[in-house]
DNA sequence: GCCAACGTTGGC
DNA sequence: GCCAACGTTGGC
């Protein structure tokens, strides 16, 4: 099982909206960035991803979903009404992709940035690296073991 | 709302 | 293919 971390702004999908329906799969919509979607592609099903909730009051890593369903041409690409419509998408090549998620659990508490920061071993983290805007990076196995002993869980 | 960082666009 | 302009991200 590989390890991921998406961002996210609560306010549009959070791990609350996963918690809310935890048996409905939520489509991973709306990442149009050529490397985000790059590391999209390559997930699996049962594949573990920290949700990190950003451009928000409480920032950090808020809880864990799975992926259940791998790469497909993401919808909203192709619907003028969506925010996310990407007219220059052809049709017949689309452009970007979506996965699918499902809740696993939410943190006991929120892992805040200042936390992350301060764990030597999640330095290398892309999502720590000044300037970083990926919004969909890999996560190591010790880097996902280190998150959730500091969220006080078990580990994979 | 500010601003640094960085990706994308488009003229040449 | 270069590069300036522009837009977006995201923490503060």
């Amino acid at each position: 099982m590989a390890c991921w971390l998406a961002k996210t702004e609560p306010a549009e999908c959070g791990i609350a909206d996963f918690e809310r329906a935890p048996e409905a799969a939520i489509a991973w919509v709306g990442v149009r960035n050529y490397q985000a979607r790059n590391y999209l592609k390559t997930m699996t099903e049962g594949d573990g991803v920290l949700v990190y909730h950003s451009s928000c009051k409480l920032i950090g890593v808020a809880g864990v979903v799975q992926v259940t369903r791998s790469a497909y041409p993401d919808p909203t690409q192709f619907d003028p009404s969506s925010p996310y419509h990407d007219p220059k998408s052809p049709v017949d090549a689309p452009r970007w992709v979506a996965v699918d998620m499902v809740f696993v659990r939410c943190l006991p508490q929120l892992l805040s940035l200042d936390a992350l920061r301060s764990m030597p071993a999640l330095a290398q983290m892309p999502l720590l690296q000044r300037g970083n805007r990926l919004s969909v990076m890999p996560v190591s196995a010790a880097e996902w073991d280190c998150v959730l002993q500091m969220a006080g869980g078990a580990g994979r």
